[in-house]
RNA sequence: GGGCGUGUGCCCGAGUGGUUAAAGGGGACGGGCUGUAAACCCGUUGGUUAUGCCUACCUAGGUUCGAAUCCUAGCGCGCCCA
């Protein structure tokens, strides 16, 4: 295989194995990759995410770019380096910041303009600026500049957030070259179809622009601009036909979702990778997924309770130590409970995932999904 | 033995005549977390036969229309003097 070449393995339904080559090794979907935001899965080290067996880990551009800085990273060698993570890698462009830092943040068609929230300085990115620094930071996978629109919102305002990052995923296409690095567009459009399937012709239509010229293409389709609080129906509206009208041939990355249940359900409409910091997040908050649903370890009925976490579990957490000793470890805000349960909850999900995988491969992907359906969990999460 | 100070809800602690079932912390209990400004945020926390009633600011008396708040005595604790 050569680099991002995507192969697809199996299909069972609308749900696919793709393998997928990358300079850090072939990943394999579908899959859940861990968010390590600040080139670290808080509280989890990269011995311990390879033994979890984590492909594809994410890092954040505006983060990084803030601190330590992309030059920094670049000069230690790139990102794999930096932090010590050998596996392939992606880095967010800071679109997800645009709506989680809307206070600080302009926009225009140049691109966007952040108060930064480590001192206060504005930073200026068109979209060539922002392929320069990831493309110093060095993932394997970077990910266009966009607009991640809030929910609710005006249709009209929607419809710019698809303006914008149409706009700019053909400058950020236009300037991406570094060789060992592909670029994901993103699509957005919010909660309607039809701005949806616009926001893919505009991709398809520039890539294809771009092919023509001589240039390159994109490595994969991000779908970005759900879970950003609406109810998870009202995503499973249109997310059947947004991901089906993205290019058969290369991945389909539902972007910051990782509710168990929704990652089931969205293989089975044709999603092949997710990212989330729900596992890592809800760990430290003292939260625990299970096969019986969630757990929150705070409760006081787990105070004498000598059993694992998750009896059906086989990760180092569940192996190790009681749900007691976690519940006591939360409750005095001890590191290591954090810890505990963000390896935990990340088996939890890459594990999801790679059962969801082996269903597919085994074309049988309707029975493990009614299955999922139809055990304890599926309605907790 | 004398002087001065102090005693508040599970704990610490504010309050020094009425708007006080009593600020604020902590603890306890419960909930939330979705391309990470989050080891964070939000509730509840005297009892009850519950738009009321009862019990409560060391104890017992007292002043007052009204006291956690003022007075007296006792008890506990702290510091200083002997």
């Amino acid at each position: 295989m050569a680099l991002f070449d995507c192969t697809c393995e199996a299909t069972s339904g609308h749900a696919r194995a793709l393998a997928y080559e990358t300079a850090h090794g072939t990943f394999h979907t579908p899959m859940f990759m861990p968010v390590g935001t600040s080139a670290t899965v808080k509280g989890v080290t990269t011995d311990q995410l390879r033994a979890l067996g984590s492909q594809v880990v994410l890092a954040n551009t505006y983060h990084l770019a803030m601190r330590p800085g992309a030059d920094l990273v670049e000069e230690a060698g790139g990102i794999h380096r930096f932090m010590n993570y050998d596996g392939p890698m992606l880095t967010d462009s800071g679109g997800f910041q645009v709506f989680s830092l809307a206070d600080t943040v302009k926009l225009s068609d140049d691109g966007v303009t952040f108060k930064s929230i480590y001192d206060g300085s504005n930073i200026h990115w068109t979209p060539e600026e922002n392929m320069v620094i990831q493309q110093k930071i060095g993932a394997d996978i970077a990910m266009q500049l966009d607009q991640c629109a809030p929910y609710p919102a005006e249709r009209a305002f929607v419809a710019k957030a698809v303006d914008y990052s149409s706009a700019w995923a053909r400058r950020c296409l236009a300037a991406h070259t570094r060789p060992d690095q592909t670029l994901f567009g993103i699509v957005q459009g919010g909660m309607h179809l039809d701005l949806r399937l616009e926001s893919i012709r505009r991709l398809r239509e520039i890539e294809d622009e771009s092919l023509a010229a001589g240039g390159r293409r994109f490595g994969g389709f991000g779908i970005g601009g759900y879970s950003v609080g609406e109810d998870h129906e009202v995503m499973f509206e249109t997310l059947g036909d947004v991901a089906r009208a993205c290019p058969e041939d290369r991945p389909r990355y539902l972007m910051g979702v990782g509710n168990p249940t929704t990652l089931v359900r969205a293989v089975r409409e044709g999603v092949d990778m997710f990212d989330c910091v729900l596992p890592t997040r809800t760990a430290r908050m003292g939260t625990a997924f299970s096969s019986t649903g969630r757990m929150n370890m705070r409760n006081a009925k787990f105070a004498r309770d000598f059993t694992p976490l998750d009896p059906a579990c086989t990760c180092p957490t569940c192996t190790n130590y009681t749900r007691a000793y976690i519940r006591h470890l939360v409750k005095q805000n001890e590191m290591l409970g954090a810890m505990l349960l963000s390896v935990h909850n990340l088996h939890f999900l890459l594990d999801l995932m790679r059962r969801a995988r082996e269903a597919v491969l085994a074309d049988a992907y309707e029975d493990f999904y009614q299955a999922w359906m139809n055990s304890p969990a599926a309605a907790d999460y």
